[in-house]
DNA sequence: GAGATGACGGGCT
DNA sequence: AAGCCCGCCATCT
């Protein structure tokens, strides 16, 4: 997944993967909140960074994890963000005029958590 | 060890 | 609401 030879171990991204294939269809969670379950709640960064290897070939459902606002950041580019807003809407999940999603209502936790 | 990158987050103007 | 700056972290080179 990295594009190093960072693959020899369970590296922080792994774990991001680890973490986002539990989050469940019709739901979304913060880069922060990723980095937050890790262990690192201000990794935030690295979580995206992780995610920025995931291909669409990967088993991870990338498109729910969305940015502290509920937005999709992607840096704003590409077809990538559309794709996601795309996928989320697919799934159920409702943009706001904003093009921001109600994490009070889609935010998800995962068990254990609370 | 040091420099550079980036799908973040918060604060200020 | 939009733009700018800084800090944070993990990884790559």
């Amino acid at each position: 997944m990295t594009p190093g030879r960072a693959t020899r171990r369970e590296t922080f991204y792994d774990r991001v993967c680890q973490f986002v294939r539990g989050v469940p269809a019709g739901h979304v969670v913060t880069y922060g909140q990723v980095a937050l379950e890790l262990g690192s709640p201000a990794a935030a960064r690295a979580v995206g960074y992780a995610l920025h290897f995931l291909p669409g070939d990967s088993d991870v459902p990338w498109w729910r994890v969305v940015n502290a606002g509920g937005a999709i950041s992607l840096r704003g580019r590409g077809e990538a963000a559309e794709l996601q807003r795309r996928l989320l809407e697919g799934e159920g999940v409702a943009f706001q005029r904003e093009g921001a999603i109600d994490l009070r209502s889609y935010r998800w936790t995962p068990p254990g958590s609370g």
